[in-house]
DNA sequence: AGCACGCCGACT
DNA sequence: GTCGGCGTGCTC
C-alpha cells in the first residue's frame, strides 16, 4: 500500500489533487514536485502527505521531487495558506507567488554559474567612431573581476558591441561560481545614526515592552526622520545572523534608499522589486531561504518571501495604496506582514506621516503602540498650508493669480516650486462648444484623455488610442477644445509664464521617454530655481531641498466621490505632497486652489493635524458603518452584458441574507463599461470577520460548481481599496 | 491556466 | 471536402 499526498498546482482552481508517492520519495508539506496533469507534466507543491485518496478516482503518481527540502518552510507554508483563506484566493496559486519565476517553472533550486566578461590585456585598436565599444572596454578595465551580460545591458550596452569587443581579442568571457555564503556581514556597525531628542524618544518607545509581536506604529510626520529611526532600530535590535524585512511602496525604492541602509549594513542589504531579472530573483530568493542574515529592502511580494530567521519587519508608507495587489491573488502586503510578525512573534513597525485608518484604529483599540514623531529633523519649521478659493477667479491653465506670483516670488528668491496636477495628459477631456460633443472611448464608459505632445486621444483605462484631431469630430466645428487640467498643459502655461526658467513635468509619460526619473531628480536636486509639474509621483519619498512652495491645482476631485475611502486618500495625498516643500533650511509654503475652501475637510487641513482629521473619519466610517469597524468585501463580476453581470450578482445575493451579514447592491461599478466588459459589484459587510469569511467560502463553493454565463467572470476583493 | 474535444463557417 | 474559430469541460 503506497501513501498519497496532496498537491497544489499554480491554477486558478480552488482544488487541490491527489497523487500516490512512490515508495523510495519521502515527502513533506512545502516540497516541490513534478506531477503528471492532464496530458501536461507541471510543478506542484505538496500540502500534505498520507490524505485519504477520493473514491472512484485512480490516482496518477508523483514523477519526482525537485529537490528533498522543502521550498517554502512552514512558517512561510503557513503564512500563505492563512492568506489564501483569508482573501479566498486558490491556495496554488497563493503558494506559488513566493516561489521566483525559475522555480515556478520547475528549474532546479541553485544557482548555474553566470558567464562574466573582463577586458584582456591586449592593447585597444578601435576605430576613431567606436565610441560606445570604447566605452565599454573602459567599463570592463575598471572591473577587473568582470562583469555579467545584465549588468552590461543595465549599464546601457548590446551584445552586438560586446561581441564586436570580443572579436577583436579586447574581451574575453570567465565563468562566475556562485560565491559561497558568507554569514559575516562585512560590516559591524553597532551604532546607529545620531538621532535627535524627539528621534530618540521615539526610538526607545519602539522597543519598550514585550519582546515577541510587538506591533508600533510610528506616525511620523514628514521631514521627521523616520528612516532614521529604523536604521537606528535594525541596528541596536537586531542580531547579527537574523534576517529582517523592511517594505516600502515601489516608488520609494530608489538606488538613494538603499544605499542609506547599505552605509550601515553593508553587504546584509538585499533588494527585491519588479525590475529584478530571474537570475536575480533566484539568487536573493535562495539567500532569504537559506536563512543567510539579510535585511531585504523590497516591495509588495517580498512579504511573501520564505524567510528562515526573520526576526523583525518594518512597513513604511505603510497608508500607501500600492501594498494592495489590485489583481489576482489580491492581498494586502501590509496585513500579511502583520501577520507574519504574529506568526514568528517578532516586532513590527508601521511607518507613516499619514497612517491608514485601519491602523490608527487599531492603536486606538490598543492593538498597536501608537508612537508620535511630530518633530522635523534639522529644526525645519512644518509648511504653512492655506487654501485659495478659485471660484470666480480668472484661471490660466488651472493656475490662479495669486499662485503664479507666489511661484514667482519663489523664483525670485532662487528657490523651486513643485506645481502638482492630479492628471497626467493635457487635458482630461476635449469638448466641442458648438454642440456639446465629447470624445468617449469606443470600448469603456470614459472619456479619452487629450495628449497633445503626441496628437493622440488616449482611454487610461484600456489601451485604447486614436489620433487627435483639431475640428470636433461629430460636427465639425473649430469650436472643439480641451476642458480641465493635465500635466502637459500645465507645462506649457508655466513655461510661457516664466520663459526664463524650466519646467520639468514628472509623470508616467514623462519619466517612461526619458528612461528614468532618476535623471530628473538629480538635476532638481541641483537646486537651481525651477518648476516642478507633477502627479502622484512627485508626491511620494523624494527629497527636494530647494523646493520651497507647493502649488495644488485642484483639490476637489476627492471631496464628492462616491468612494468611502476617497476622503482619506486626498487628505493623504494633500499632506505628502506638502510635505515636499520646505525640507531643507527653509520654510515652506503650500497652496491648495479649491473651489470649496469652507469644507471642512480642507479647512481641518490647513490646521495641520492628521491626528484630529483622522478622528473624525474614523467617526464618519463608524456612523456609515464601514471599515475599519465593519470587514468588508466586494462580490465583482464582469459579462457581455451588464444586464447579465447584475443578474448573476442577484443570483448569488440570497446567500448572503442572514444575520450578521449585510448587503448592498449588486450595483454597476463605477466604471460600468470597462475594455467592453460590463463590471458589477456587490458589498459585502459585516461586523464579525469571521462570519464574513465563513460567508465568502461558502460563495466560492457555491460558485466553483456553477456553471458559468458564457464570458461572465466573477472575483471576490477582501479588505477592498476602491468601492466604487 | 492549458489542453482537447466538438461543432459550424470560408477556403485550397 | 478540411482548416480553424472559440465555447465547454476536465485535469488527481
Amino acid at each position: 500500500m503506497s501513501s498519497t499526498a496532496r498537491i497544489a498546482l499554480n491554477r486558478p482552481i480552488r482544488q487541490l489533487f491527489d497523487y500516490t508517492v512512490p515508495v523510495e520519495l519521502q515527502l513533506q508539506p512545502g516540497q516541490r514536485v513534478h506531477v503528471p496533469f492532464g496530458r501536461q507534466k507541471i510543478t506542484g507543491i505538496v500540502v500534505e502527505t498520507g490524505s485519504k485518496p477520493p473514491a472512484g478516482i485512480t490516482l496518477k503518481p508523483v514523477s519526482y521531487a525537485l529537490e528533498d527540502w522543502p521550498a517554502l518552510p512552514a512558517e512561510t507554508f503557513r503564512l500563505l495558506s492563512w492568506a489564501s483563506d483569508y482573501y479566498q484566493h486558490p491556495l496554488g496559486e497563493c503558494l506559488f507567488t513566493a516561489l521566483p519565476p525559475a522555480l515556478r517553472r520547475g528549474q532546479p533550486a541553485e544557482e548555474k554559474p553566470e558567464i562574466c566578461w573582463r577586458a584582456t590585456s591586449a592593447s585597444p585598436e578601435l576605430p576613431a567612431n567606436a565610441h560606445k565599444q570604447k566605452a565599454l572596454l573602459t567599463l570592463l578595465q575598471e572591473h577587473p573581476e568582470g562583469l555579467s551580460m545584465s549588468a552590461i545591458t543595465k549599464a546601457g550596452y548590446t551584445q552586438q558591441q560586446l561581441k564586436s569587443l570580443a572579436g577583436k581579442g579586447l574581451a574575453e568571457s570567465l565563468i562566475r561560481k556562485p560565491e559561497p555564503a558568507s554569514h559575516t556581514a562585512d560590516s559591524d556597525v553597532t551604532t546607529g545614526p545620531t538621532l535627535s531628542p524627539a528621534q530618540e524618544k521615539a526610538a526607545e518607545q519602539l522597543v519598550e515592552g514585550e519582546n515577541g509581536f510587538n506591533p508600533c506604529l510610528l506616525f511620523g510626520i514628514t521631514g521627521s526622520g523616520k528612516t532614521e529611526i529604523y536604521l537606528d532600530y535594525l541596528t541596536k535590535n537586531l542580531a547579527r545572523d537574523k534576517q529582517a524585512l523592511v517594505l516600502v511602496p515601489e516608488i520609494n525604492l530608489t538606488p538613494q534608499t538603499v544605499a542609506r541602509f547599505q552605509r550601515y549594513f553593508g553587504a546584509r542589504i538585499a533588494v527585491w522589486h519588479s525590475a529584478l531579472n530571474d537570475r536575480e530573483r533566484l539568487e536573493t530568493w535562495l539567500k532569504i531561504r537559506n536563512g543567510e542574515p539579510i535585511i531585504l529592502i523590497g516591495t509588495r511580494s517580498a512579504a511573501l518571501l520564505p524567510f528562515t530567521q526573520l526576526s523583525a519587519i518594518i512597513v513604511d508608507e505603510e497608508h500607501d495604496s500600492s501594498y494592495k495587489q489590485g489583481d489576482g491573488f489580491r492581498y494586502s502586503a501590509r496585513d500579511v506582514a502583520v501577520y507574519r510578525a504574529h506568526l514568528n512573534q517578532c516586532p513590527i513597525i508601521l511607518g507613516s506621516a499619514t497612517p491608514s485608518l485601519e491602523s490608527l484604529n487599531n492603536a486606538k483599540q490598543g492593538k498597536y503602540k501608537l508612537v508620535r514623531l511630530e518633530e522635523r529633523a534639522k529644526n525645519a519649521a512644518p509648511p504653512s498650508l492655506s487654501l485659495l478659493d478659485i471660484r470666480s477667479r480668472p484661471l490660466e491653465g488651472g493656475l490662479s493669480r495669486p499662485a503664479i506670483s507666489a511661484i514667482q516670488q519663489a523664483l525670485n528668491k532662487g528657490e523651486q516650486a513643485l506645481v502638482f496636477v492630479n492628471r497626467r495628459g493635457f487635458a482630461p477631456v476635449m469638448m466641442c462648444f458648438d454642440c456639446g460633443h465629447t470624445v468617449e472611448c469606443p470600448r469603456c464608459d470614459t472619456r479619452l484623455t487629450y495628449h497633445r505632445r503626441d496628437r493622440a486621444m488616449r482611454c487610461h483605462h484600456c489601451d485604447y488610442q486614436t489620433a487627435a484631431t483639431e475640428a470636433c469630430p461629430e460636427c465639425q466645428s473649430e469650436a472643439f477644445k480641451p476642458v480641465g487640467q493635465g500635466t502637459e498643459r500645465t507645462e506649457d502655461i508655466l513655461g510661457e509664464a516664466f520663459p526664463d526658467t524650466p519646467v520639468v513635468r514628472v509623470d508616467r509619460d514623462s519619466t517612461q521617454r526619458k528612461g528614468s526619473i532618476q535623471a530628473i531628480l538629480k538635476q532638481v536636486n541641483k537646486g537651481d530655481p525651477c518648476i516642478l509639474v507633477g502627479t502622484q509621483m512627485l508626491a511620494k519619498g523624494h527629497d527636494f531641498p530647494n523646493v520651497t512652495l507647493v502649488v495644488v491645482v485642484n483639490a476637489d476631485g476627492g471631496l464628492f466621490s462616491v468612494d468611502f475611502r476617497a476622503p482619506e486618500q486626498l487628505i493623504q495625498t494633500l499632506l505628502q505632497v506638502s510635505g515636499r516643500a520646505g525640507r531643507g533650511a527653509k520654510p515652506g509654503e503650500v497652496l491648495i486652489q479649491t473651489c470649496h475652501s469652507d469644507h471642512p475637510l480642507l479647512k481641518a487641513l490647513c490646521r495641520g493635524n492628521y491626528l484630529e482629521i483622522a478622528d473624525q473619519l474614523l467617526a464618519e466610517r463608524e456612523s456609515g458603518l464601514l471599515p475599519p469597524f465593519r470587514a468588508m468585501a466586494i462580490l465583482r463580476a464582469e459579462g457581455n452584458t451588464m444586464e447579465q453581470s447584475l443578474q448573476f450578482l442577484d443570483s448569488v445575493k440570497p446567500m448572503t441574507q442572514r444575520p450578521g451579514i449585510e448587503t448592498w447592491g449588486p450595483l454597476p461599478a463605477l466604471i460600468a463599461r470597462r475594455a467592453d466588459r460590463h463590471r458589477a459589484q456587490l458589498i459585502i459587510n459585516s461586523g464579525s470577520r469571521k462570519s464574513l469569511n465563513y460567508l465568502l467560502r461558502q460563495i466560492c463553493q457555491h460558485l466553483d460548481q456553477m456553471p458559468m454565463r458564457p464570458r461572465t467572470r466573477w472575483m471576490i476583493d477582501v479588505d477592498p481599496l476602491e468601492s466604487g
